[in-house]
Order: C-alpha cells, then sequence, then structure tokens
DNA sequence: CGGTATCCAAGAAGATACTG
DNA sequence: CAGTATCTTCTTGGATACCG
C-alpha cells in the first residue's frame, strides 16, 4: 500500500488512494462484497493465494482501522473471524467496480 | 507505485492498480486535466512540489509507456515538453474525480 | 528547460517458524 | 482457525550533482 501516516496527505486523492491504494486493498474490498459480504480468515487466505498470513492480516488491520472494514470476532474454539464491509466500504464499491471494468478493457486491447 | 511488470496481474484491479497506483500517478493526469489537458514539465514540478526530478521523469515515463499520457516534444532551445492525456488517460478522469470527492468526504469526517 | 546518473535510505512485502 | 514474531529481500523514493 501507500505509505505511512507519518506525513499527512497531501489532497484528497492523495488521502484516497492510501487507503486502497494497496497491493490487495482493493480486490480485498471487493471479494467480501461478491461473497455477499461476509468472509472469514481463511476464505480470504484461500481466495487471494500466494498472500502471507503477515500480509493478509497486516492489509485487514489497515482497512479496519480505516473504517472500510468490520472484524467479527466468534468466542468459539476454533476461533472464527468474520470480515464486512462498512458503510464507508460499501461506498467505494462502484469505483472499484468501474476501475475494474476499464483494467479489463485495458488487458483485452492489449492481447490483441 | 506499485510492481514490476516481470509478474503478470492476477486479475483486472490488479492490473489497473498498478498503472494508476502510483505515489503521485492519479493526481498528475487529475492536474493535466484540470489545465485544459495541457502541462508541460516544469508546470508539474511546481504543482506537486516537492517531488523529484528523477521522480516526476520516472512518473511520466510510466504513465506514458502505459498509454495514460501523450509526451509532446518540441523541438527548440530551451526545450519544450507538453503532457496531455490520452483517450485511454481521459476514461479514468470520472474514477479519479469520485474517488477524490469519497477522499474529501472521509478527511471530513475523520476532522469532526 | 527538461531532463540523467549515481548512490543511498525507507518502506513494503516475502519466507519461515511458531502459538492460543 | 486465525493469527504473531522475526528476519531478510525487494522495490520505491529521495539527495545530490551534472548535462544538452
Amino acid at each position: 500500500m501507500i505509505k505511512k501516516d507519518t506525513i499527512p496527505p497531501v489532497c484528497a486523492l492523495d488521502y484516497a488512494f492510501r487507503r486502497i491504494g494497496g497491493k490487495h486493498k482493493a480486490r480485498i474490498l471487493w471479494y467480501i462484497f461478491k461473497q455477499d459480504n461476509v468472509m472469514r480468515y481463511g476464505e480470504l487466505k484461500k481466495r487471494i493465494q500466494n498472500i502471507t498470513s503477515k500480509m493478509l492480516t497486516q492489509t485487514l488491520r489497515e482497512l479496519e482501522e480505516d473504517g472500510l472494514l468490520n472484524r467479527k470476532v466468534y468466542a468459539q474454539v476454533p476461533p472464527k473471524v468474520e470480515y464486512s464491509l462498512t458503510t464507508t466500504g460499501m461506498e467505494l464499491i462502484p469505483f472499484i467496480d468501474h476501475i475494474g471494468a476499464w483494467g479489463r478493457k485495458q488487458m483485452e486491447k492489449e492481447s490483441q
């Protein structure tokens, strides 16, 4: 993702990209959304494939701190943790959809 | 920005964010767009402020290679180079606009 | 004016091992 | 199951100096 919060964002765009510009952030939001807005840690791990536990946990924590994800822990053994989008996170879905469509179009162009 | 192209993107979202997820990329596209879609190197340098020549040049080159920017060199001394969005770059503007608006909203929330 | 070149620091991400 | 901890590597970005 982009950058520590030691330095304040220079503008709203900068701010926004720090929040969702990480390597997997947009995809995580998207996957959860598509899965009826609930996904467990292990499901995400399988879905993203090749991501390490460390990176996944770290990314999820950042999204949570930024108010884009809810984290619900069930007090049971073995543990169960569910992630879902907050209202704020939901507001990003149309843009993620849009940019994904753009990316798809470009990829098709390239492959010609 | 995010990542070398040694490893192919895992999906369209990944692809897209590699292209515009860089530290200054979205802002550069936005500034040029707002300035009637033409900006000179020096103007960008002043506008972005604190960016080094190296980073600015590098970022502009990447945007050019990705087909988002046109680079027009005038054969004169002293040199003059103008950057403008391509059609593909233009297609990103609505998205950048929306995500900027989202960022603005979040920043306002935070400051309360 | 619009860059390059070189070197170095900071930050992001990966490998591996381990745990309540 | 859902993480932590630690160490290492890779990639990005910055400082500085210089050029056609």
